[in-house]
DNA sequence: ATTATCTATAGATCTATAGATAATGC
DNA sequence: ATTATCTATAGATCTATAGATAATGC
């Protein structure tokens, strides 16, 4: 069985500490740790080694991302910011996708042609979907701006930012701010504004 | 002579790789080499080891910043606007700063108690600085909001996300929006907002 | 003389392979 | 029988130390 049970338990440990920690980071013996096993037994169900096993997993975390995002959008009415909300909450659950990592740490130490396809996946999984979404608020007239490919960036590190907030933080808060809500409050800033504006005087 | 021209170098070639990579994706024979020396000439200049040179470019890196951040607000005019494009300027022309990845990934690697006291620094030189100036701004009457913590470290997080920005993509675009642009037009948007206002009526 | 670098090497850790043993599915 | 895991080990890489050699500052 090329797909049993066990390869995929393999493999969730693997992308969840390679997502969390990094390439480099992450040895096969935490992975084999993590589902009880000694490392030499990764290689029956990954013959490919660590190099194959962190694109096989980026390339399946990126198509979930790719996924979620669409699902979150698409259970979610004709709305910017609930749809922007909806993705938001579902990036929330996730692991990190620490995009700044990926390009300046993990993918300098992986074959090029793989890392070049793989920041191509996380293009496509990540910053096109919220490009798509922000588009199609601006042509409902919802929104209006002429860099909506920068701001669906600006926008993924704003909301994944919020995984720097380490999980203690949040319990020892005098008002515990949970990361859905916070993600809430940074959406509704963007689309908001800060600036103050002058209430018609009554 | 404790801190003298070749400890400077490395210290410089560690803080840019470690910034850049992370801790574990950095050894220490990539220190000596982008210097030119042999790796076991680093300890002459550093006899604490890899950890300790961590530690100590890490907050002397950390230092830097918040150092940056307030000279920027300090030499800008009194108004968010200005005083936050400063700030991203200065932070877009240093190495990424990737609190994700620190907290995920760096953090869980070293001593615990060395951990939380860098954990506090990069809050304070990154995270207050920021918070600061938007309740300024905010007794000034510019803008109004009531989670500027929350704030504070999404903007932090947008502006940095430009950092995963790839070198290269920036030149092999139609217009190529340069990084400074990226994050002013990021800020922009924060303080505009997004939503589409209807316009009096002429 | 002092400071900076080098060579050589120890010991730990890491990736990977080979071949034996255990578990599972007919 | 096939699939999954284990032990043992090779070879590479990594951190760190010791002691020799080179460079520099009086």
């Amino acid at each position: 069985m090329l797909n049993s049970d066990a390869r995929q338990r393999v493999l969730d440990a693997a992308e969840k500490l390679f997502m969390e920690r990094g390439y480099r980071a992450v040895t096969l013996k935490d992975i084999a740790a993590q589902i009880g096993i000694r490392h030499a037994s990764l290689y029956h169900h990954v013959p490919g080694g660590k190099q194959e096993l962190f694109i096989e997993v980026t390339e399946r975390n990126l198509a979930r991302h790719r996924e979620g995002i669409a699902a979150a959008i698409a259970n979610s009415p004709q709305d910017v910011r609930a749809q922007l909300k909806a993705v938001a909450d579902w990036l929330i659950a996730q692991p990190p996708m620490d995009l700044i990592r990926m390009v300046n740490s993990d993918m300098p130490a992986i074959d090029p042609r793989q890392a070049w396809r793989l920041s191509q996946m996380a293009s496509d999984a990540m910053i096109e979907p919220l490009h798509a979404l922000l588009k199609q608020a601006q042509a409902r007239g919802e929104i209006a701006h002429d860099d909506l490919g920068v701001i669906a960036g600006g926008l993924l590190g704003m909301i994944e930012s919020i995984h720097a907030v380490p999980t203690e933080a949040l319990h020892q808060r005098g008002i515990p701010l949970d990361r859905h809500d916070m993600a809430h409050t940074l959406i509704d800033a963007l689309l908001d504004g800060l600036m103050r504006r002058d209430e018609p005087t009554t």
